[in-house]
DNA sequence: ACCTGAACACCGTTCAAGT
DNA sequence: ACCTGAACACCGTTCAAGT
């Protein structure tokens, strides 16, 4: 069993957010609980409290890790010797990749509510940024006709778009979409934005 | 107390779902509980697993009336006096006020995760298609030179589409949206698409 | 100083026993 | 036949007490 000083605040932290890790991706997102994540790591319930405000906090810091673990696998998965077309494309196909193979974080992910009055941290606006940024790029070499901000702008429409077709897709699992995948979804929701977008 | 035969199994059912529906607006949806339930109809909580399965299957059937209450809602602020473009533009303002003021229930209707090998009843199914034929009703107007194969697929991405703005500016609350609204999001995701949909 | 362990106020779900 | 009430196996969160 793990006694005082074994392991500095910092690395209780690691530990803790391994472990709820493993758990999500063995037990389902909702399978996550403070005790189960305390026995993992060989330490009590009320240790975790000296680290994280609350199981709250515990889950947006879990997410912040799954937004730089996507970042990582869109750009492992994300050719650069394509037009901005087909790279919006891969981009999106990656997307929809991901949050099938890894949909137990990506539920989580999605789930999270923030309430009345609350804002997400800085430092995970700045992760969601990141990934928001590669589809800024794409889109920007699509189409340079726009303004800065029209660009910001269709950038995080259309990711919002595609990201609600992974939700009616892949957590709610609608099956009236017309015989379509959530690729092919996507696929439909890009071609046409983009052909209206350039036609502007 | 309720004793014995005080109710009939459909009033029971009827009598937690009002319950059901006054906490989720009281207490947000993470709020809700079983036992809530039980205490505020005056049964046991074992009375609740004579009449539903099990809280997954009374949390669905909530969201069954909260779809029904969702086409009232946008059936009575959607007039019929327009063109198709303008048409849709007043039913997605009409959904995201729905999002917005009723957003406890709006919350527990995108939670829902329906897990691997699993499938949303017909009865689920069949509420959600009408208020999809609500959207496919406005996108004919807009656009007739479409099959009925393209106009439905079209449809649900849109649809699709406009929910992932809302979850994103609602549920999630990210201010990465370059300074604009759901709903400017949503006409802006609207209007583009359809002049990329037009000109196919 | 750091962590424990017990307590408090909750959960969902089941099922023998009562009326 | 219908419902209760107690039990079981869990929760998140706090905090006096131990080392």
């Amino acid at each position: 069993m793990a006694r005082r000083s074994d392991h500095s605040r910092e690395e209780i932290r690691h530990l803790a957010l391994d472990a709820a890790e493993e758990i999500i991706a063995s037990d389902g997102y909702k399978g996550l609980s403070a005790r189960k994540i305390a026995k993992a790591i060989g330490y009590t319930v009320g240790t975790l409290y000296l680290v994280f405000k609350n199981l709250d906090d515990l889950i947006i810091q879990v997410n912040g890790r799954t937004l730089d673990n996507l970042y990582d696998w869109l750009t492992e998965r994300h050719g650069d010797s394509m037009d901005g077309h087909q790279s919006l494309l891969s981009l999106t196909r990656a997307y929809i990749d991901y949050a099938e193979q890894e949909s137990p974080r990506w539920n989580l992910l999605t789930d999270y509510v923030v309430e009345n009055g609350q804002e997400l941290p800085d430092w995970y606006e700045a992760k969601l940024g990141k990934v928001f940024g590669l589809v800024e790029h794409s889109l920007a070499e699509c189409n340079s006709h726009h303004d800065d901000l029209t660009m910001r702008r269709a950038a995080r429409v259309l990711w919002a778009g595609v990201n609600g077709i992974c939700i009616s897709k892949i957590r709610h699992r609608f099956s009236l979409a017309g015989g379509q995948s959530a690729t092919e979804m996507a696929e439909m929701l890009i071609d046409t934005f983009l052909r209206g977008f350039s036609q502007q």
